[in-house]
DNA sequence: TATAAACTCTATTCTTAGAATAGAGTCAAG
DNA sequence: CTTGACTCTATTCTAAGAATAGAGTTTATA
């Protein structure tokens, strides 16, 4: 019976030497013998089914690991309830790479939204749907503090949701709520910001559906002047206001600069005349 | 204004100390100031939009290099084709694991085959669906040689797998035919071996649907004798022969051992007298 | 001010599944 | 006997940090 080198055997196999080689280090294939004087290894044919089934089970995206404990389990009924387990971890890793997906796309639309917008300040009449949102109160008016407390502010949304264990992929735009007794007296007052979700649950709420008007602005710094605008605008053309106010982070500019750059679009709900 | 240390830092932001110096190590986000005396590092809070937008894009799934490159194109445009390419790579990846979930679908189901399968030698008649096998031939009789023959075919034929890019998933059951004209006289004599495929294409070929004459068998070295039962069976019975012989290799049994042990399934398409 | 607790530093090792490399030794054909 | 092909061990590298040790620093409390 011929013994075959490792090249050969590599080469009968599609694998390189440094895997045969690994393979040996890890345990999961021992040459048939190994010389003792010169330390070359020779393999059996037959091992090739043992290799076989490593290339399998890896073409099935195992683990080396775990293709080792399958073959000291050494049983076949075992077999299927390990493929079992495996396919489950599949179907999640195929939901989260869904999810992600999903997000990149929504990005794309963010930046969408911002290369296609209106001008700075021109006030727009828009159908908006349903939205759910889950809201963080952080108990600090914002709108009398300055970048910094909103960051941190930020920050204490981004800790609830870790601990409400929402998908980080929708900490991509953010918003805040001015509350509509607030509105009606132009006060500037609000300690609630929130991240947009798919999924309702106890800890959400509804952003109505309906007719907003709406305006774009690429500087924070100017919200409450485009705010009066919209307020202005609607009082002059007689729409009522009839919920509350939005300021939505659309995208975050350049990402690069030292301090946010945010394009926001201001939004609040109307009846027509 | 206060500097922030890498642990409140690293707090606020829901991520490891240990990260922020990995940051910094790769250029990625670097300390506002470090001290020069002891090396602490201090952080801006305005350095948390950076984190969170490495963070997202942690989540859709880019590796930090990704994410690097990003920061230093300062492009959002650009940043939507990357999101483009992303996608692409995201949906590849997906198809992949697709592909890993039905292929262990296909084992278990072939682990059912074995362990629900009728007794040794027990003939049976049964409907199949047509087939598609992409088929190689080695130019040796196996039927003449041992298992070392029939595995250096399986090598020939995983060669040709690999260079006609057929998915390698589909290497767990092998077949091989006895072409009609020597099964007439009864003479086993067969180069060919093949997997089954899904899609066709030039090199495959279709084994037709219809009724069948089946036998199991656990031992490889028996193939001749249950083939045999079978076309005495048909001889018998009445039935005609009408195609080839199949020897399909349902699974390997215990892929431990030092030899292949293969549960074969024979059959070969008849029609009813 | 002294001390303890909490924090931070650098440096090293570990994880997967091999790939790539260097330098030395071995095998097979002509 | 030579030459080219092959094989050996050993080390380093990949990604994204986690875990650890041992030493130094800051902060809070007494």
């Amino acid at each position: 019976m011929t013994k075959l080198s490792i090249g050969k055997m590599a080469r009968l196999n599609q694998v390189t030497v440094q895997t045969l080689r690994y393979y040996e280090k890890i345990g999961l294939m021992v040459p048939d013998l190994v010389d003792g004087e010169t330390g070359y290894r020779y393999y059996h044919i037959n091992q090739c089914a043992r290799l076989d089934m490593i290339q399998y089970m890896k073409c099935l995206g195992m683990s080396l690991e775990s293709i080792k404990h399958h073959f000291d389990q050494r049983d076949i009924q075992e077999f299927s309830v390990m493929l079992e387990d495996h396919k489950t971890w599949i179907h999640k890793k195929i939901e989260e790479l869904a999810t992600m997906k999903a997000a990149a796309q929504q990005y794309q639309e963010n930046i969408g939204r911002y290369v296609n917008a209106p001008e700075n300040g021109e006030i727009q009449l828009e159908q908006m749907r349903e939205r759910r949102i889950f809201s963080y109160d952080a108990g600090v008016n914002f709108y009398e503090s300055g970048m910094d407390t909103w960051e941190y502010m930020i920050r204490g949304l981004k800790n609830q949701v870790t601990i409400a264990h929402l998908p980080m992929v929708k900490f991509c735009n953010v918003g805040s709520i001015l509350r509509k007794n607030n509105l009606a007296d132009r006060k500037y007052y609000s300690t609630e910001i929130f991240i947009f979700v798919d999924e309702p649950n106890e800890t959400t709420e509804i952003l109505p559906g309906g007719t907003y008007l709406t305006v774009h602005c690429d500087d924070f710094y100017r919200e409450k002047e485009f705010g009066n605008q919209l307020l202005d605008y609607a009082r002059v053309h007689g729409y009522e206001v009839i919920g509350d106010y939005i300021c939505e982070v659309v995208v975050e500019l350049p990402i690069f600069e030292e301090e946010r750059k945010l394009f926001i679009k201001l939004q609040v709900p109307v009846k027509r005349p």
